[in-house]
DNA sequence: AGGCTGTGTAAGAAGTTGCTTACACAGCCT
DNA sequence: AGGCTGTGTAAGCAACTTCTTACACAGCCT
């Protein structure tokens, strides 16, 4: 989990991943999207994804073709979930006793 | 949503997370649970935390009583979903490519 | 008032990250 | 074979994180 979201902290790396989304895309390809940005960059970045497992590679001829792989995200997932799951849980305490306030009271 | 994502990424704020995912702590509470680690250092991660918007601070006369705010995870939340939602329209597309070939060749 | 308790802030050291330029090297094409 | 294309790696630098120690200061208690 530490990796995933480690990489995912970062911005330019969040964008990659919403770049490989919906299909492959050649890290040239994926390079020319940050004209900002020295291609170098990018290639790390796409490194730092690859090694948390956000995204597959594959070699194809001359070019590596990057893909997202959201099960890299799963244990971040969770973890997002468990801090929402105590909440929910609190909150059906409180609706629980709301609805015993609304039946018992009124005598 | 950045700042969220990179308030998540320490491993020492998610476990800050955990602590007071179920009810207020004081700031002393918590920082004792980290003995290898100096107060300042987790009161400076409690400012990160709060600033992200991932949990609440609340004044009670000397102490600083913290909670989680897991909405402060939304945005997070709504990126991991964007990256599997594209997934799953895939798959969608493959069963129902299926489906069809099952219903259809059969003549 | 004066001292303790609980907590944040300041300053600075050490490690990490994210970039850049320069280079390496495999694969394709003629 | 030789050159182009596509891409990763090395080295180094600037900026940012994450600690630590030292200090500040509000609130409680007697």
């Amino acid at each position: 989990m530490d990796d995933a979201l480690r990489a995912v902290a970062d911005p330019t790396r969040r964008a990659i991943m919403e770049l490989v989304r919906d299909g492959e895309r050649s890290a040239g390809d994926i390079a020319t999207r940050f004209p900002a940005m020295s291609r170098p960059a990018v290639s790390q970045h796409l490194r730092v994804l690859a090694d948390a497992g956000l995204v597959d590679v594959r070699r194809d001829g001359n070019r590596r073709l990057y893909a997202l792989r959201p099960e890299g995200l799963d244990d971040a997932a969770g973890f997002i979930e468990r801090m929402w799951s105590a909440q929910l849980r609190r909150l059906k305490g409180v609706v629980e006793a709301d609805r015993e306030a609304d039946a018992s009271p009124r005598r």
